[in-house]
DNA sequence: TCCATTCTTGACTGGTTCGTCCATAACGCT
DNA sequence: AGCGTTATGGACGAACCAGTCAAGAATGGA
């Protein structure tokens, strides 16, 4: 009935948010969007409505798919929910360090801009931050049950703890810390978990 | 011989402080900060030099005043190093839960919006972070010559693991955990870090 | 008192940016 | 093919904002 549209809504959801990940919210125009994507502002603003709810879009289906990426590393029998656990940790220092660019993660880049007054983006946050903390907690309780770690702690705290270090990890290598030195809280905050009394 | 400023700098630049604080930089108008400050903007560019040059001013300000404040709070005589360090560490967690408005700190603030384009910020922000470990490093030996943490374990690792974990708590309040995960944390953090063998 | 000098104020400028609008294009149904 | 409907794209409007400027004010010295 009526004329389709060209484009792909989520590859400018994807490209939209490599312009507000490296820009920023208030820094991103939304010309440069149109730019990068070869859309009018007006197919831009029929499709999406506004910077605004660009964002808000694009922020939700960032944090989607962080969560997503999390529980796939971690979800498993219990018998390497260890092997799963240091490997996300390493993987996260690792990816931290591989950002030569500093973005940091979107997630906190946008967290930090706008959950101040933005109440949509803050709920988001906190809505993947939770969800991050129930993958740790049930990849760590699975390494209690298979003994790599101490069962009389509470696996809540130690998932909050260790959701602590990961993201004290990405603060510190946003503010330019070596490869080396992330390496090195992964291996030590690793090192520090307790073991069981054998 | 001319006429004198009529303003305190330090006290323009506190004002300045709280705008870019809570605005962010790219949402804070020089307008704002001249209501704010009660000064005419031709004073404030006078001054100042201009929207990023005060900004400058106001985050250098601030990474100063917060390695002091730690400094103050770390520095100290073997004896007391392990009660100033868990001070400090639940201290963090009780400021990033009191703020409410989730404002976060600046110097994480400010980096996640600028380091990647600010070469100045980044490495003012670089600066303040080592600044930072160091002060942790050396408290954290204290408490190794005091026999409250294990003295096999290299002081650099452990302050470096302290340091993404006092980050973390102030990413994980941004985004909106309750007081009671930050001190958790904090209280589990404290309890992971190895003791000497009796 | 008068002057040189620096500070203050707020109106103004030039450029930028969000969002709108409209003429046109592309599609499927009848 | 004709038509109704929705997408397109770029020009346009209005608001906003960093930074400038000029006229006047406050000071200490001559």
């Amino acid at each position: 009935m009526a004329r389709p549209r060209k484009f792909d809504e989520q590859q400018v959801l994807d490209t939209a948010r490599e312009q507000f990940w490296s820009g920023g919210y208030a820094a991103t125009r939304m010309e440069d969007i149109a730019e990068a994507t070869g859309l009018g502002k007006g197919s831009l603003y029929g499709a999406f409505g506004g910077k605004q709810e660009l964002f808000h879009r694009v922020f939700d289906d960032y944090c989607g798919s962080v969560v997503d990426a999390v529980s796939r590393q971690l979800r498993g029998d219990d018998a390497n929910a260890y092997a799963r656990l240091s490997a996300h940790v390493y993987a996260v220092a690792a990816a931290t360090a591989a950002d030569t660019a500093h973005r940091g993660c979107l997630l906190a880049k946008g967290a930090a801009e706008l959950a101040e007054h933005d109440e949509t983006v803050a709920k988001r946050a906190r809505a993947a931050i939770e969800a991050l903390q129930a993958l740790l907690e049930g990849d760590i309780a699975a390494c209690q049950r298979n003994g790599d770690i101490a069962a009389d702690v509470d696996p809540g705290k130690l998932a909050a703890l260790v959701l602590a270090v990961l993201r004290g990890i990405e603060a510190l290598g946003k503010a330019g810390a070596s490869e080396e030195t992330l390496t090195d809280i992964a291996w030590t905050a690793l090192a520090v978990l307790p073991r069981p009394a054998r």
